[in-house]
DNA sequence: ATCACTTCTTGACCTAGATCAATGCACAAT
DNA sequence: ATTGTGCATTGATCTAGGTCAAGAAGTGAT
């Protein structure tokens, strides 16, 4: 069984309570027996922007990897019994691994559909994928961003206005 | 060696080639050698969405299980060399399918996020978690379909009045 | 019962980004 | 050279959704 090496407690928590905080490293699954939790981050004007709900049964963490810090909040919407579990990367296969990446990638994008205006997604994709940046027509950039072909050039040409 | 019952070839692809169509059934799992592939949707607007490039070295699929039909065309921006390999889906660690559940999660959200207006991602939300809507605040729905709650109560409304 | 607190709603106004249409520009084919 | 054809840019206008502010209605604590 999967979980023989891992640690494994079971917790009540209460309606409000914070399992888990952006900024800290964490290594914690939470499982949902019974209530709701919730994960959720907060953006620099302070708005919540909830990244998923996790009622009975479901698995809900940051999937941050081991030195990384959280990105996201983790509390409770009702009262709530969970099982909390330590990651264990030493066990994780190289497959696992790159789809926990991916998942990873994905959580930071949707947070930034939500959350951040066109410029700053185009900014965070040219410093992630500057070699993407070279390879592809803007009308790609534009559509991977989820804007047009026109606000992408209009934004570009503010951008470089600046500076 | 995972990769020991598992049909893999290399193939050549050139520049605007299509892999793999919306709407197909798909068990393919494509690793870029050289060259690169996108993958996207298109929606019912005809307006394309592209949900990740993927440059040497990564893997791009749609994350469709067996039998769902696939949301996503890939296709090749560059002349590319790849490598096939068929998913085996009976090889699955029930951890495995969990990782790869949320994944398809998130790619419908980003999809959604990037093609959808909040009209339809508030229904879409309503029929996937009939549940959920019942326990939380409205605030908290909006803040997960990335709108205010302003917003949405006022697209319920609107919904309301017209059945 | 009343006060405090929070959620939801509504209205008036504003803005980021969409849409539509025109123009310029590069590069490929003849 | 010239005629596409697709891409980027620019301008004018429009709209979905945001912001701000003010009620209304529910809930709990004293």
């Amino acid at each position: 069984d999967r979980n023989r090496n891992i640690k494994l407690k079971t917790i009540n928590v209460t309606k409000g309570q914070i399992l888990q905080r952006s900024g800290e490293l964490n290594t914690k699954v939470f499982t949902v027996e019974s209530g709701l939790l919730r994960s959720y981050s907060i953006d620099n004007k302070g708005k919540e922007h909830i990244y998923m709900f996790a009622p009975e049964n479901w698995i809900i963490t940051d999937n941050c990897e081991g030195d990384i810090p959280c990105d996201l909040y983790i509390d409770a919407i009702e009262d709530s019994t969970i099982t909390v579990t330590e990651k264990d990367f030493t066990k994780l296969t190289s497959d696992r691994k790159s789809l926990i990446k991916r998942i990873n990638v994905l959580q930071k994008r949707v947070i930034m559909l939500m959350s951040s205006p066109a410029v700053e997604r185009y900014q965070h994709f040219v410093e992630t994928y500057p070699d993407i940046i070279q390879r592809v027509p803007q009308r790609m950039i534009a559509s991977y961003l989820g804007i047009t072909p026109e606000a992408l050039s209009r934004l570009r040409k503010e951008i470089s206005k600046n500076k």
